[in-house]
RNA sequence: GCGGGCGUCGCCAAGUGGUUAAGGCAGCGGCUUGUGGCGCCGCUAUUCGGGGGUUCGAAUCCCCUCGCUCGCCCCA
């Protein structure tokens, strides 16, 4: 074995994985395509700085995760840790916003420098939406929708999808002063981690896992309490629209999301079946991050969502790889290149087609192709040569494991005859 | 960045100081020189993640290192 190995929490992705990914793609693509998006794709090095700024410079992302190096001109590059940005940034330099609003969509690899665990590598996979220029509620539940949809059509169960409304950024300043003065006269029960956070990010405390800080967060002011009146309307009129569409929601007011673009619309969409990382599709309203860029004000609204975390979840069957309709079997010299032609003429036919080369025995032939599970074979010997025919047998069939169905047939029968034996 | 667990063939593993490192799956070949799914037979690790040390002797003990994995933090 060679020495040379994957960086840590670099993953390769073999044949027995692609299959599933090609799957939940073109399951993707479709999907969104019915919804109207369009795909966009940016590059995975951007400028530093647009992280600096998108994301907050004070976040976990920003702060400790990114992949950060100077090129050869000495211009800070950041790998990107998430697509948002990217696509504001895009969207901003070439002026799409000219041509109105836009529905998007992207997918490819993100980069954070993490300690790799269940569900989380350092190169990993997202697919995400982004509704740009739009501040319609209704944007906000159609962007859930995809989403929701979008991982029922992948085959996944037992979601749950939590939301909540981080309101303006008024209502939020103002939340937040009162959060940390209510935390402040607590300190000492803090954990260590919250206690850092007061004046860094101290709605994050919201979300803490430490259980001890948890219970002492049963009482803290709700974020709730201090939405001015049109957000909290705006937030119960997305619950109607999910009632309406049928999709089942939590709140969770202490759900914050780790970025500092979000406004308004929060969600989440988790399952129990991912161990601690549990989070499959993030999102929310980021209507601060176009201006923050440089850009008009311009309500938007997107996710991401996980592809390895999906990938875990759809299991086993969406990874199945897909057996051959026919299997050429042949032997000897002169069948080489007749078995060769007939190989790709099925492909042309649309025939998943695989070809035994190995020239060993018919009967080592048959084995394998009996283990490819192919539902037929060709085969194509001296005799079938000299003759200008071709032999083809039945496989699969569990009725008559003794008396398979056999055809001989002329060559120039060949389209005519796959047309009539296989489906 | 911080804690716990683990590293023996492509995969799953037995072995816990003493002659040639079990076994299973997969792979290849044969029984079967043109017919598969079963069966039987054979082949496939000079080596136990790597490096040092202890010992007459180490996969087994000690030290260092690398990697994987689970959890914390955080997120998709």
């Amino acid at each position: 074995m060679t020495n040379l190995k994957n960086l840590r929490g670099m993953v390769d992705l073999l044949p027995a994985q692609t299959l599933g990914w090609q799957k939940v793609e073109t399951i993707a693509l479709e999907h969104f395509s019915r919804a109207g998006l369009q795909e966009i794709r940016t590059p995975i090095i951007e400028q530093t700085e647009l992280f600096l700024r998108g994301i907050g410079e004070n976040t976990d992302v920003v702060g400790k995760e990114m992949y950060n190096f100077d090129d050869r001109g000495g211009r800070p590059c950041t790998l990107r840790p998430e697509g948002t940005a990217s696509v504001a940034r895009a969207i901003l330099q070439h002026g799409l916003l000219n041509n109105g609003s836009q529905r998007l969509w992207y997918r490819g690899p993100m980069f954070r420098y993490e300690r790799p665990q269940a569900g989380r590598q350092r190169q990993f996979h997202q697919i995400g939406v982004e509704f740009v220029g739009f501040a319609s509620v209704m944007s906000d539940a159609e962007v859930i929708s995809i989403a929701w949809e979008f991982l029922k059509e992948v085959g996944l169960s037992d979601l749950t999808l939590e939301i909540n409304s981080l309101g303006s950024n008024e209502d939020r300043n103002i939340f937040k002063e009162k959060l940390k003065d209510w935390l402040n006269q607590r300190f000492d029960f803090l954990d260590e981690d919250s206690q850092r956070r007061i004046n860094v990010n101290p709605l994050r405390i919201l979300d803490s896992k430490n259980t001890s800080t948890k219970e002492l967060l049963c009482e803290a002011p709700s974020l709730n309490d201090f939405l001015s009146k049109k957000s909290k309307t705006r937030f119960n009129y997305l619950q109607e629209l999910l009632d309406n569409l049928n999709i089942p929601y939590k709140i969770n007011n202490k759900l914050v999301r780790g970025l500092d673009y979000y406004s308004h619309t929060a969600f989440e969409i988790t399952s129990e079946h991912l161990g601690s990382q549990a989070t499959v599709c993030g999102g929310g309203r980021y209507d601060g991050l176009l201006s923050e860029l440089g850009g008009p004000i311009t309500p938007s609204i997107g996710w991401a969502i996980g592809m390895e975390r999906l990938i875990i979840l759809a299991g086993d069957k969406i990874l199945q790889s897909k057996s051959p309709d026919v299997y050429v079997i042949h032997k000897g010299e002169k069948a080489e290149q007749l078995a060769l032609n007939i190989t790709c003429q099925l492909r042309s036919a649309n025939l998943t087609t695989e070809l035994d080369y190995s020239g060993s025995s018919f009967s080592k032939q048959f084995k394998r192709a009996d283990k490819s599970l192919a539902r037929w074979a060709i085969i194509i010997g001296e005799d079938e040569v000299s003759k200008g025919q071709l032999l083809m047998k039945k496989l699969r069939d569990n009725e008559n494991k003794e008396g398979r169905e056999e055809y001989i047939f002329l060559i120039e029968d060949l389209n005519q005859i796959i047309n009539q034996l296989i489906d």
